[in-house]
Parts: structure tokens; C-alpha cells; sequence
DNA sequence: CCAGACAAGATTGCATACAATGTTGGCAGG
DNA sequence: CCTGCCAACATTGTATGCAATCTTGTCTGG
């Protein structure tokens, strides 16, 4: 039985099969069940998913593109591995560029946006009570999820697609640098963004996700450890 | 003979053949000897390079990411054909961005950054003097190494190649609704900017070059003529 | 006992063959 | 003359085989 039996089975079982690789792949990493240095061998790959090595190939390209995955030249795919350094860039991009989308998120969301903001809130704050590695990272996946909803209704798809990819590595930082384990708990953050929505307070909303920002940013401990080629040489 | 033939003959011939090609292709895509809607044949490409169509496929993956190529499934790649709209989205994120990236370079850059963007400067006003395509083209370039020099010295690598997106989507969206042709011509904004990046001000590059922006899509004429399409029919 | 060379195995890089799909031109029927 | 079907062709999607490269374990010489 392979993977996506398993896990799929509706009518884009055939569609396009290196996307749907690289979405599950995606999802393994964001949610770390895949640690940062895990090397993807593509023969393993393919024979999980049960297609050949060329699709293997193409996902992993995608992902490489995404920063997700490290690749070296006769070695093979690698789950990233951030350096402290990097970290720090993915996060002043963030800083960069969410605000805004926080103040064209405010100009034009609709009311059935709200709703749907709402929604994912109070499944985060569920999901916040709970306890076990299945509810943590659904919790990672929906605290991601929400930001990824603001660039959505900003209504920028190259803005969007940058913030994907600005999420997704944020997790993989805040998997290798966190210190809490929980990443954004304590603060309720998401609730005071979505009332400067709702209130269509555009350069409040601004603010507001900047000091999120650093809230998350907060929680990380960058100090950079030499360590850490040795460490992912452990990794695996 | 083929392409890389004549073109290179370093020692990197044998190194990385997607990537070179990619950025053969980018190039041209770029500077616009490959119009928007252009079909890239797998095969013809791969024989242009003298590469099989495994590693054409590579490069053309990487450029569909970049958003410089649309590929279709069963049907093929093609020079990308941004909509007004994908047009203002461009534009919306380079406002969002680079006026970020201006401020950081402005407090980071070095006195021999400095000479390089002098050196960029007088090339690109030489450029401006003469006379046909290939002068033009090189102006093209030029002014969007402009934009990358100012990233590269911000000194984020996430921020840098969001931007050398941007930049390259941007040269599409000019070469389909430019109006002018000669896009950027009759102001020296660049030497503005610089003259701040100097003075180490960086809220006045952040503003000149938030300016500067306004000064390129003015150019632009992005009433939708819904006859795209037809015109994307035409061109190959 | 250690260092370095070397060979065997494993893995990736690439080319090519075949299958699946879309396109195009012609032909028959109206 | 026009419309719709059908077959031949062209192009992409995928699997697989082989060559190139890297890794690893072993052996030999010091």
C-alpha cells in the first residue's frame, strides 16, 4: 500500500502526482514530523508515494525552490537546515512585508472573510487546550494558517506566495531555535489583528502584526551554536 | 555548434546545465528577444543546447516558479503573458518591498558599494545615449541591476531574490504595456537615490525610490484590452 | 596502532524509450 | 459550403537504464 491510498482518494488521485508529492512533503516539514537535516533519498521517496525517481525529482526541485529543502550536487535532498542567520532574514522579511498586507487586508476584507477568520480562531484556541503531538501540530499548522488567510484576502497572489514560503520557514526556524516548544502561546495576538480588521483599521491591523512579529521572534534563541553542522550530521 | 558553444566556454561548462540554461533563458525572456506567449518547445530547446529534454524540463520548472514561464499540462510552456491585473500585483509588492530594502541598504552600504553603483550609473547613462536594440536591451538590464545591486547590498538573500522576481516579472509587464517603449527615460531617479543611499538617509532613499516606482508604472498602460488572448494567439 | 589508498556499494545526473494526451488536417454527411 | 468526427501527428508525462560521482569499509605500509 502506498501513501497516497492511504491518505487520499479522491478524483485528483491522477492529477498531478509531483504536486501532490510536494504538498505531503510540504506538510511533513511544516509540521515537523520531518526534522531539519533528514535527508530524502529519491528511490525511498518514490517507492512511498509509488511513482518513479523523475517525479521524486520534480517535487524535490519545488521545494528546493521554497527553501525547504537544501540539495547538493551528487548527494542529495536535505530537509533545511537554517542557520541563525537565516533565520533572522526570514523573519525581517516578515517584518518587511506582513504589515502591509495587514493594511491591505483591512481595506478590503468582506464580512464572510470575518466569519471565516473567526472559524479559524476558535479552532486554534481548541486546539490551544489540548495536548499531544497531533494537536500541537495541527495548532503549528493553524497559527501558520492564519497569516497565510491575511495574505489571502489582501488579494496579492505574488504577495501570498511570498508570505507561503515566509510561513513555511518560520517553522522550520522556530523548530530548530524555539525555546518554549510553544511558539506563539501565551498571547492572543490573532484575536486583537482580527478586531483591527473588523474595525477596518488598517494601520492598527500594521501594528499590530509587527508586534506579533516580535512576539514570535522573542521565543527564539539565535545565538549561533557552531554546533550545528555536527548536529545535523546527527540528525538522521 | 550549439548555444553554449559560442556564448561560454569556461570551466563551469560541465557544472550546473539546468541552471545555465535557465538563465540563458531568463535573459532573453528579460531583455524581450523571446516575446510573452512565446511557446519553449522541450525538445527544440534541448537541441538548441544540445541537452535531452530531462534537463530543459528542470530549467523550465525553475523559470515557471519564478513566474516568468506558464506551463500547461499536456500543452507545454510558454513566455509568460501577465494580465493588467497580475501587472498591479507586481507592482503592489515591489511598492510594499523595495522602499524597505532602500532603508536597510542605506544603513549598511559600504564605500565600495558605493564606487560599484557609480560605476552601474555611468554605463547605464552611456546606455541611455545610443542607439538601437542591443543598446537598448542592455539599458533594460542595466536599470534592473540597478534595483538588484540595492538589494544584494541590503544584505538579505530571502528579500534579494524575492526582488530578482520582481524585477525580471517586472521587464515583462513593461515589454507588454509600456508606453513609451523607452520605460524609464527622462528622469535619473537612479542618481537620486544613490546620492541618499551616500548621505546614509534612509527614509529619503525609502521615499525617492517609492517615487521612482510611481515613475515606472505611470508609464504603463494597463486598461484591460480583453483581446490578450488573441494577441498571446498571435504571437507565436 | 594509525594514515592513506583503493575498491565495492549506493545514490544521483542524465539520456532515452514508451505511454498518455492534445492538436491538426482531411473527409464524410448534411 | 459548412459542421462534426476521426485518424495521423506532435508534444508532453513518466519510467527505466547507464554513466558519473560520492561514501564507506577494508587493507596495506609505515
Amino acid at each position: 500500500m502506498t501513501l497516497t491510498d492511504q491518505t487520499f482518494s479522491g478524483p485528483f488521485v491522477a492529477e498531478d502526482r509531483a504536486a501532490m508529492i510536494r504538498d505531503h512533503l510540504r506538510d511533513a516539514i511544516v509540521d515537523r514530523r520531518l526534522a531539519p537535516g533528514t535527508k530524502l533519498n529519491e528511490a525511498e521517496v518514490g517507492t512511498l508515494f509509488d511513482v518513479s525517481r523523475t517525479v521524486v525529482r520534480a517535487a524535490l526541485q519545488a521545494l528546493a525552490f521554497e527553501g525547504l529543502v537544501r540539495t547538493e550536487r551528487n548527494r542529495g535532498a536535505f530537509v533545511a537546515n537554517p542557520t541563525p542567520d537565516e533565520a533572522r532574514q526570514v523573519f525581517q522579511s516578515r517584518r518587511l512585508i506582513e504589515p502591509g498586507i495587514a493594511r491591505a487586508a483591512a481595506e478590503r476584507i468582506t464580512t464572510s472573510e470575518i466569519a471565516t477568520f473567526r472559524a479559524r480562531l476558535h479552532d486554534e484556541s481548541r486546539l490551544m487546550g489540548e495536548r499531544g503531538p497531533t494537536a500541537r501540530r495541527a495548532e503549528i499548522h493553524a497559527s501558520g494558517d492564519f497569516h497565510l488567510l491575511l495574505a489571502s484576502v489582501a488579494g496579492n497572489a505574488i504577495l501570498l506566495r511570498f508570505m507561503e514560503e515566509l510561513v513555511a520557514r518560520s517553522s522550520l526556524v522556530i523548530a530548530l531555535y524555539g525555546r518554549s516548544g510553544a511558539s506563539s502561546c501565551g498571547h492572543n495576538d490573532h484575536a486583537d489583528i482580527l478586531a483591527a480588521l473588523e474595525a477596518r483599521d488598517g494601520p492598527r491591523a500594521s501594528t499590530l502584526l509587527l508586534t506579533h512579529i516580535d512576539h514570535i521572534e522573542a521565543d527564539l534563541d539565535l545565538r549561533t551554536t557552531t554546533g550545528l553542522a555536527l548536529r545535523e550530521a546527527l540528525a538522521p
